[in-house]
RNA sequence: GGAGAGGUCGCAUAGUUGGUCUAGUGCGCUCGCCUGGAAAGCGGGUAGGGUGUAACAGCCCUCGAGGGUUCGAAUCCCUCCCUCUCCGCCA
């Protein structure tokens, strides 16, 4: 969420923001905000001379019945009016407050100068590539799902049957390279690029969801637990931003870098007909997710960091991808700065969002109040969190297959896989 | 799920017949004195948020969270959360 003294100081700066990402029409909820914004502090003014005048007479109240000198009834007297008052100024007051706050949470986060402009997906922007890897694919390319099926490594009908469509199943083979994929990003994260392993859990509850900027905007994406107050993690971004959710961090220990594997679960509400074919939109996933917590000067050259960590996934398993940069009608209302990587599709002839790497900034961790000293006698600071997917393997698992195809309906396993799966081919 | 105990200023503790608790003490940390230097000793400081100010000051709020009683709540009452012990059930 946004500072209140930033929007209160640069309101036009929010209103430009908020054209930039499309939502000009959200525009007056800022005037809104400020006006309410004044009306408490005259308010918080008000309610705070009568606590200050309480205060001091309940002292002298105090005083007289201790020694006994004088009667105190007239002061009680008058203390009660004032009592009354004060609670009927706090009533409105947190009535006030939840106003704002509730505005305050919808509004989305400042763009970075280098977001592009654009209305839609149509005007993001190439940062790299395309990268090329050299397949030998010679020959009509099956899509994933025909090679999922005669291979026996993927069940979707029997997925559907057991939970819903959207509910993959992979069995023999094909379970044991979705593990090795797991395990291969996991131990390259924390080997080679200093993250440390996180297992977090699966269900969250709705503080967390807020923390990370879910709730309320995108709450009827998750899956919800009501008997519990639980919800399911959408990506594994949830439990790991929050694992320091109201925590004051050491600086020393900037930046703190996290990877994940979690399982995601998203309820794809409104996106029926759209890349709905196996796994290019499923409601169960798998996912090893990199987060980042670093000194805000430092933010920037995490993000390219980070994108580079995913990128080197990519490289050694030889899969074909580009890097867009998400223009501002398009990148998430979290985000401050997007990147996707997308890998290539031979059988859907297009290119598929396999990775999503967002700076944050202080969005989060204002919601979340992580924050830090800068060193030992200033304030403390909200931190910059930052994630990206490292990767998501459903949709890379399509790329996958199909590039690894051969003429004969068989996979070749990945170089880089194989001392994890225990087999060079699948057949 | 049942019974009991408990959650206090970084850590450890005091405080529960409501009012010198705007929370004491010890440890830790930090600054100063002392010293050739250090230890010990002595003295000071030691949270966050809001409001306010040019900046201070001042004032308000926070003793797990939220309500309630009261002129006044760490202290009394209610609800919830968490931790520990025992019982039950169970992968």
């Amino acid at each position: 969420m946004l500072d209140i003294n930033f929007v209160r100081q640069n309101p036009d700066e929010v209103i430009a923001m908020l054209k930039r990402r499309q939502m000009a029409g959200e525009a007056p909820r800022v005037t809104r905000l400020l006006e309410l914004d004044t009306e408490r502090k005259q308010m918080v003014q008000r309610a705070d001379d009568l606590k200050a005048l309480r205060n001091r007479v309940s002292k002298e109240i105090a005083d007289i019945k201790r020694t006994g000198q004088g009667s105190a009834d007239q002061l009680i007297l008058q203390m009660k009016t004032v009592s009354d008052d004060i609670s009927t100024l706090d009533t409105e007051l947190s009535t006030l407050e939840t106003d704002m706050e509730e505005i305050l949470l919808a509004l989305p986060n400042k763009l970075h100068e280098s977001v592009p402009e654009g209305r839609t997906a149509e005007e993001n922007m190439l940062y790299k590539g395309p990268i090329e890897f050299i397949h030998q694919l010679d020959f009509p390319v099956r899509n994933h799902l025909d090679l999922g099926k005669s291979l026996g490594i993927l069940d979707f009908e029997r997925g559907a049957k057991i939970s819903g469509a959207g509910f993959p199943v992979y069995i023999g083979k094909g379970a044991r390279l979705e593990r090795a994929l797991i395990n291969f990003m996991l131990d390259t994260h924390t080997a080679n690029h200093g993250y440390t392993e996180v297992f977090p859990p699966f269900m969250v509850n709705q503080e967390s969801l807020r923390g990370t900027g879910q709730w309320p905007k995108f709450a009827d994406q998750v899956y919800h637990m009501p008997e519990d107050g639980l919800y399911a993690i959408p990506t594994a971004e949830v439990p790991v931003t929050n694992l320091h959710r109201g925590e004051m961090l050491d600086a020393a220990s900037l930046p703190v870098a996290y990877a994940a594997y979690s399982a995601c679960f998203r309820r794809e509400a409104g996106s029926y007909g759209k890349d709905t074919r196996g796994f290019l939109r499923v409601h169960q996933f798998n996912k090893v997710e990199m987060v980042r917590f670093t000194r805000p000067e430092k933010s920037y050259e995490a993000l390219e960091e980070i994108l580079s960590h995913a990128e080197n996934l990519l490289c050694a398993l030889k899969i074909p991808y580009r890097v867009i940069t998400l223009c501002g009608g398009d990148i998430s209302a979290n985000a401050a700065k997007c990147y996707d990587i997308e890998v290539w599709s031979p059988a859907e002839g297009k290119y598929l969002e396999a990775s999503s790497v967002s700076n944050f900034e202080d969005y989060q961790a204002r919601r979340s109040n992580i924050r830090f000293k800068p060193d030992g006698k200033s304030k403390p600071e909200f931190v910059h969190t930052l994630n990206g997917s490292g990767l998501a393997t459903s949709r890379l698992m399509v790329s996958l297959l199909e590039h690894y195809q051969t003429a004969d309906g068989k996979i070749k396993v990945p170089e880089a896989l194989r001392q994890y799966t225990g087999f060079d081919i699948i057949d």
